[in-house]
DNA sequence: AAGTCTGTTCAGTTATTTCCGAACAAACTT
DNA sequence: AAGTTTGTTCGGAAATAACTGAACAGACTT
């Protein structure tokens, strides 16, 4: 039994299947692909063969990985004596997900305070109902936090 | 002073606001735009005002309005006498926004644990780092699920 | 019945996003 | 020095998403 080509396909189809994920959750598809290249392997891969693998020109390889160095997900390692750059999961990029979710939820609930500041005085049944919907993603907010502190626990 | 003319700018600047945090969130614009004209507002808004304030189609309406009664966000009335639809916020919007955001996670969970039970017997070490993956997931996942209270009891 | 108003659907346009090829600079190899 | 290899950048192409106008059906009005 060829046990190397089924786990060939199966990564191939995880590969997929995530960047479907990661497209669904409004990031870029090749983010979520490279991802979940990284995951699947748990070695460091070249940039080459990130642009080898996912059949993708460097340029979008180049830009891809930018993105998901500047999220903090990814390092890019510069091994001496090799020409490419290698690349793997940045040690806490599951916590780093969560710190990077919870700036989406901080900039809704600056945006509706920032609403309510502007408002003439009186206005009261619009300052609760703005004040309301900042409670959703204030208690949002606190369950992120929660989920960082949770993972991090079951992390170690 | 013309409080009424500063209320309408401010709400203009609130929708076009919560337009792009829900295009930030992956979500329809248009959507973003709606909920935000009826939380602002309170009260419920004709189909024929959404499409003059937000000046757009009423196809686009129709459109955006389904997608927001199918996720069940918003409520739309038939009032008798009244030949317009009208729409308000669902008494449970922020609940059900949370329980929607939940399948998400739910359905990457999914996705890994089935791409883990394809993979051949062995393969120990792949699993153990798609485990850990699926627990970012449930970490989200459990947090969710606090948030789903924890707003539930602030909401009344 | 003819005319008006309302909401839906669909084909087609417009806008946005995503990806690529080519040109380039830096570092290395011969 | 000339030639490779590597990664970046940029203009533009290809794919996707968002919106519109027009045709339509149902319900009401005259």
């Amino acid at each position: 039994m060829d046990q190397e080509a089924d786990i060939k396909t199966v990564r191939t189809a995880f590969i997929e299947r995530m960047g479907m994920v990661a497209h669904h959750e409004g990031m870029p598809r090749m983010g979520g692909q490279i991802l979940a290249m990284l995951v699947f392997d748990g070695t460091a891969i070249s940039f080459g063969d990130l642009a080898r693998r996912l059949q993708v020109s460097r340029a979008t390889i180049s830009t891809s990985v930018r993105f998901l160095e500047e999220r903090g997900l990814i390092r890019r390692l510069n091994r001496t004596g090799e020409r490419q750059d290698y690349f793997q999961l940045a040690e806490d990029a599951y916590a780093t997900m969560l710190r990077h979710a919870r700036t989406g939820t901080l900039r809704a609930i600056s945006e509706i305070s920032q609403t309510a500041a502007e408002l003439p005085a009186g206005s009261d049944a619009i300052r609760r109902r703005l004040d309301e919907y900042a409670g959703f993603y204030e208690a949002i907010d606190a369950s992120i936090l929660d989920a960082i502190s949770r993972f991090e626990t079951a992390d170690t």
